[in-house]
DNA sequence: GTTCGTGCAAACCGTTTGCACCGAC
DNA sequence: GTCGGTGCAAACGGTTTGCACGAAC
């Protein structure tokens, strides 16, 4: 993916603030922007793990803080208890998040009226949008329809 | 406010579910209909207390969750680390939220135009929308502009 | 050599739970 | 009298933090 690139961004972060480069800041950046689906705090610590074993939970949530300072990754909201973070959002910086009820899948989205309209009532409201997120969560039309629905398949029985 | 239409709502519900009416989910459903600003569990637990001071953490827990799954309250995401709880969802089932981050005020809001899209991006990605959220944060044009926000007044120095 | 970063384990904090007693029905 | 509800305190789970050692600069 775009790992190298993040890196320079981090790199150009880190030394504007005075932070150093460590093997375990490396290592939790080429684990976290590897892939693009998202992640939690622990997924993203076994991830870590398997590429240096020695990365504590510690460094990792320290590291997660500055990447989401740094807006390298952006927490989101799935609607579960835990907090997830996004690596897509460098390469897609306005999308929203649809949630399956029924398969757990995140399917994002993004569209340009909405946003518009979004700017529009924040104005109409007396403030100046600075993030804006958008969740729905929502049933499988094909699983109600054909009783069938492939992102389900994993999840046992209704 | 509406506390009488709430509790005549609970109590439909418990009954359905061959729970009981008990002095504790009174003064909880009273404290948490007597306002309409949104509020965490631990608000809740005081305002109950001044009612009645014996209830407990646990039941103010137990019965916060009742009051979602009787879609009597509604879970809302601000962007903190908490959870709020909004109780404004039966008299307005549509709204979504844009919060200050100069002085952290909540502003209600609803848009028959961003509802509608909403439903018609849902639609096409292949799924019904079941719930939908709109966080939006932004800044003050009052206090950008002149520099002073009337809501900020008690949040000390920026 | 200085300063920042790290791993470890303990602390934290909001929330949930096991248990014995209590109260609604 | 039965069964669900309650308060208490302990447990839980994700996250943060104090500390002494280690590594970047």
């Amino acid at each position: 993916m775009i790992v190298p690139e993040v890196q320079a961004e981090i790199d150009k972060f880190l030394q504007g603030k005075g932070l150093r480069r460590t093997r375990q800041r490396e290592v939790i950046v080429e684990a976290a922007f590897s892939t693009d689906e998202h992640f939690t705090a622990d997924d993203l610590w076994e991830r870590s793990r398997k590429i240096d074993r020695t990365v504590s939970r510690a460094t990792l949530y320290r590291t997660l803080s500055l990447l989401v300072e740094a807006g390298l990754l952006t927490e989101i909201d799935l609607g579960k208890d835990i907090k997830y973070y996004d690596p897509n959002f460098l390469e897609h910086p306005h999308h929203n998040h649809l949630i399956c009820v029924d398969c757990d899948k995140v399917v994002e989205f993004s569209d340009a009226n909405i946003s518009l309209l979004e700017d529009c009532i924040t104005r109409r409201l007396g403030f100046r949008p600075t993030k804006k997120a958008i969740r729905i969560e929502g049933t499988c039309e094909e699983l109600r329809r054909t009783g069938f629905c492939k992102s389900r398949v994993d999840k046992g029985p209704a």
